[in-house]
DNA sequence: CCCTTTTTGTGAAAACTATCACATAAAAAG
DNA sequence: CTTTTTATGTGATAGTTTTCACAAAAAGGG
């Protein structure tokens, strides 16, 4: 399974978009604010106030008509949106610099992300490296199913990434951030979601050579 | 300005796929066949054959009815289409474990992007990390300029980010892949593209929570 | 208490993107 | 040479997402 199509009718792109509200949110709250309007989350994030309204409308969200957003509240709703909940293990297979990176994010424990360890097959990398053990890959599986440990993060090259997912879906895990520039077919369910950083970088390359090279015509 | 919305009537999905088709041609290319069809491709990215023929037909790419395209042929015309060139350089701001992974990342010279360098404030991470040579932040808008850089890579903390852009900017700077968590705004014409990965990993998390608690319904 | 200002909430319209379905061409088979 | 098979190319259609525009509610001033 990819990811779904269709999660009761909500608009998919308006998902991330919550994500990055829920974190201007929680800067304007420790700013000591605790009123918001929609031009001022739309600025925060580059997007219109038309499209933050408009997202909230979809999710039932509603403000004071010339009262803005209580941030407190809306924090709340769109944490109960996203199904933030405290305590979501993560594991990251590859303990490469973009693994070690990953595990090293500061912005996830905010959010009640943990990423508790990580696996890799090369016996150097195992021990300790910055803030989570790194075990022998061949303890993953297990790992997983003993924690009951619902998402994974791939972080191998392309090659190993099939048969790794393989492991990780053996172990139980429901979901997968997959950096391997390949795509992956999961055995049994479970939410794949691609990001491609060779992709990403190409993706503006394209933009910056279109409008130069070609005046923004091609 | 952030990416530009309309480069002459391209679905801007399409191009993200192209890269992807490029990917997989030159696997096919490499594996010694010089034929592809449009399902091939559509499996190899996982979406629907008619998809692919739809972004072919959109660039005017056409291949032989009931024969399928030439793998070499097509490979060409898309590279064109993306202006993949040879010597497409490209700086990163930010050595820690990002910076080192994006150096380190096998697929750019493949095609054509080469990593010329990092800079970093902490003199600790100058010298060399992995491939590249690390300079002194100080060093960086001179360096762009006098090499004529066009695309950096922003892998520095979110509060710094501005800033970095800025001095990217004033260098001569054309486009910025944007790993820090924050909207960021060029002074003068710059394309920005943000990937912010603890929104991919949560974008992943609601969909996990969402199949799991409520059954796929809200 | 009424008028003005401001900001929300949302149908309707517009814009964009993906899917369908089938005519068309080419190859292969008979 | 005719028929069958197979895969492309694309107009039409369906679906999704964003933008528009404006009524309605709340707040404040006089």
């Amino acid at each position: 399974m990819n990811l779904p199509q269709k999660i009761a009718g909500v608009n998919k792109n308006s998902i991330p978009r919550l994500v990055q509200y829920k974190y201007v949110l929680k800067k304007v709250l420790a700013s000591g604010s605790d009123r918001v309007y929609s031009n001022e989350l739309a600025d925060a994030i580059g997007i219109t106030a038309a499209q933050v309204r408009k997202d909230f409308s979809l999710f039932g969200i509603m403000g004071n008509k010339r009262g803005g957003y209580s941030v407190s509240d809306l924090l709340g709703i769109i944490q109960r949106i996203l199904g933030s909940q405290p305590g979501q293990d993560v594991i990251i297979a590859g303990m490469g610099h973009l693994g070690i990176a990953l595990s090293n994010y500061k912005g996830f424990e905010k959010e009640g992300i943990c990423i508790r360890a990580g696996f890799d097959i090369d016996p150097v990398k195992c021990g300790v490296q910055g803030n989570i053990p790194v075990y022998p890959f061949s303890e993953c599986e297990g790992y997983i199913s003993n924690r009951n440990i619902k998402v994974g993060i791939l972080a191998v090259p392309a090659d190993a990434a099939q048969l790794v997912l393989d492991v990780m879906v053996r172990g139980g895990v429901e979901g997968v951030l997959n950096f391997a520039p390949v795509h992956l077919m999961a055995q049994r369910s479970c939410v794949i979601h691609d990001v491609n950083l060779g992709v990403e970088l190409e993706f503006l390359l394209y933009f910056v050579n279109a409008l130069n090279n070609r005046g923004g015509k091609a």
